[in-house]
DNA sequence: ACCTGAACACCGTTCAAGT
DNA sequence: ACCTGAACACCGTTCAAGT
């Protein structure tokens, strides 16, 4: 995701920067990565790019808004590779599930300043705007979840285990981004506790509908 | 948790405060708890409590020291809460496995500030000390793990199940933070999503124990 | 021993002026 | 239309001076 510069290593060829308003969030996307989204300045994301400190301020409104947009484009980007990783285990709902299941944990930890954005800091959800781009995340795995039960016969509760898999998919990405997981837990990958855990979940959500 | 403060709204009775540190940790709190880890100025922090700005030098290092102690006896709080919940479900493990989900999920809504404190901002596991405080209140959960799959006559898989139980409460936790989930998901109590998930990850691991 | 006041660097933000 | 430079308020941090 590096953004062609018209310009050579911090000095600019022209005045007018050309792409400034993609190269900030380029910048701001590896700040929040390095720094999380507390750490993140406008002053240098702007000196990053080779800018002045006011120059952003003619492509967003303030530093929130930037955020802000980081933020938007992190969904994007995150539902583009979720439901690539859900078809790419197409036709068996079980499989494509886990796939999701482990594109959802490699983002997390590939796309640190994304994910941060996204879900980082208190009131992101609500500043986001009426539209809710995360609630159209959270549809995906609420899909997911309908199909397969679908396949047990199942046309029930696809939202409580939607809502049950989010949860534990976020948890096991922000204790990995904060650094809660790594060192204490030698043996357990994430990704295979996502796993397990998931089709638990998921596994009990049948048992329950086929028992009751 | 209110501090008494040995002066009148604002001025001062002596001009030593008498007790400083406390009363910064405790607007720190409430700081954190209104607009999140980075929305918290030792300035404001300061001006709340009646003191200069240079003032909480002579208590903390720097404004990073005052976040980690405020994490510090946040995870203190938090043992003391949980440990609680447990006993008051004893002997029955499973009862007080639920009653300390409960009791997770309640500190998280009710101490925002704390809870933030302790995993809102990235590093903070790394720089709260070797000692790890957060390590030993994911060894409570494996004791309450272990004590429930024992009730169960099965003595292996404590570890992965506390694992799977801390990322599902840290998830709901945070979501319910951050705004994600009181919007969208009507009919949907946290809490009770937080209970059932839990007693599906402890039943499946029963089901795996006893199956193989 | 604990706090104030002045000082400095840095960041967010604005605005008149440059290209 | 897009960027710079100067300006101001605010915050983190230090230090000499006050109680």
């Amino acid at each position: 995701m590096q953004i062609k510069r018209p310009f050579f290593c911090g000095e600019r060829a022209t005045y007018h920067h050309g792409s400034l308003k993609d190269a900030l969030i380029d910048a701001a996307r590896e700040l929040v990565a390095e720094r999380g989204p507390a750490g993140f300045t406008l002053a240098e994301a702007a000196k990053r790019v080779g800018v002045t400190g006011a120059a952003p301020y003619r492509h967003f409104a303030d530093r929130d808004a930037l955020l802000r947009e980081l933020a938007l484009r992190g969904f994007a980007r995150f539902g583009t590779v979720l439901q690539a990783a859900w078809q790419s285990g197409a036709p068996d709902a079980t499989t494509a599930m886990r796939r999701m299941g482990r594109a959802y944990q490699a983002f997390s930890r590939d796309e640190p300043g994304l994910y941060s954005a996204m879900f980082g800091s208190a009131g992101t959800h609500a500043s986001i705007g009426g539209a809710d781009i995360a609630t159209r995340t959270f549809e995906m795995l609420v899909t997911a979840s309908a199909a397969v039960l679908a396949q047990h016969g199942i046309s029930i509760g696809a939202r409580a285990v939607a809502y049950e898999i989010w949860a534990l998919s976020h948890g096991v990405a922000m204790l990995g981004l904060t650094g809660f997981l790594s060192t204490q837990h030698a043996g357990h990958d994430p990704g295979e506790i996502l796993d397990s855990a998931t089709a638990s979940l998921i596994e009990m959500a049948i048992r329950r509908a086929k028992g009751g």
